[in-house]
DNA sequence: ATAGAGTCTCCAGTAGCTGGAAGGTCAAGG
DNA sequence: CCTTGACCTTCCAGCTACTGGAGACTCTAT
C-alpha cells in the first residue's frame, strides 16, 4: 500500500504519517524499489490507533506510549489507566481555564450596549478601571 | 522604568514585552542612552490591558484589535461587542471538544481494572476492536 | 508518448512564547 | 577605583503538532 492509500484508510493526512515518521512515533516504513514508502494492514491498524488517540486529545508524547504499552503483551492496565486518568485530570483543568473565561467574557458582552457609541464596559474592565 | 519594573508592574514577563514589540503588537519603545527600553504609566496601562486581554484567552491578533478600538475615541462598542460574543462562540467549540473527550477517556478509563493485568478496554478501543 | 495523479525530500511558516549564550550597563560595597 | 551582581541588550534555537509549497521523480492509463 502506498502512503495514499494508509491515509485515507488511517484518516490521517500523508504529511501527518510523513511527520510521525519523522519524529518517530512510528518506525521508518520499509520502501519500494523506486523509493515509495510501503505499508501493510498493520500499519494501518498503528495509524488507526494514534488517529483515535489524537482525537481523543492525548499528546503525541502520550500516544507514544499508549502505542509502547499496546505492544507490550506483558504490560499492567494500571498503567494504561494512569495516562488516561491523567489525562482527564488535564482536560479537566483546561476546561476549567475555557469555562472561567467564558463567564468573564459573557459577563462583560452582556453589559455592553452594542451599539455605534463608544461606551464598552468590556474595553474599560480590560483597561483596568473596573477594578480601580 | 525599565522593561523589568514594567514587566512586574504588568504582569507580562519582560520576554514577552520584547517579543510583543518585534512583532508589531506594541509600538517600539523609546530608548535611554545606553540602549535600555524606558517606559512611562501609559506603556503600563496598555501592557496591563494585553496581559488581561490575554488571560481571556484572546488570541494575540485579537488583542491587537481591541488594542486599536481601546485607542479609538470614536469606536463603536459594537464592534467590541462582536469581538468578544465571536470569542465566547469559538471557547464554547472549544469547550464542547473537551467535553467529548473526557466522557470518552473517562469512560474506557471506568472501564479498565487498572491492576497488573494486561487487559485493557482502553487500549482495545483505540485499536478499534470495541468497534469491529 | 504523454497527461495526470501520486510520491519523494526539504524548507519554511503557523501561535506564542521561552530558554540560553555572549556581551554591555548600572548601583552599591570595599 | 574596582569588583560583584543584578539588570539590560541582541540573536538564535526550541517547544507542539502539524501544514503548505517547491521542484523533482514515478506510476498508470490512454
Amino acid at each position: 500500500m502506498n502512503i495514499g492509500t494508509v491515509a485515507r484508510r488511517s484518516g490521517l493526512p500523508a504529511k501527518t504519517i510523513r511527520y510521525y515518521e519523522d519524529i518517530g512515533l512510528i518506525p521508518p516504513a520499509r520502501r519500494t524499489e523506486s523509493g515509495y514508502r510501503a505499508y501493510g494492514e498493520t500499519d494501518v491498524q498503528t495509524l488507526r490507533f494514534i488517529q483515535r488517540a489524537r482525537g481523543l486529545g492525548f499528546s503525541v508524547k502520550d500516544v507514544g506510549a499508549l502505542l509502547a504499552l499496546w505492544q507490550d503483551q506483558s504490560r499492567a492496565s494500571a498503567d494504561v489507566k494512569a495516562l488516561a486518568l491523567a489525562h482527564t485530570a488535564e482536560i479537566d483543568r483546561k476546561i476549567a481555564e475555557l469555562e472561567g473565561m467564558r463567564r468573564t467574557v459573557l459577563h462583560l458582552a452582556e453589559r455592553c450596549h452594542g451599539d455605534d457609541r463608544p461606551e464598552c464596559p468590556i474595553l474599560d474592565d480590560l483597561a483596568g478601571e473596573g477594578r480601580a
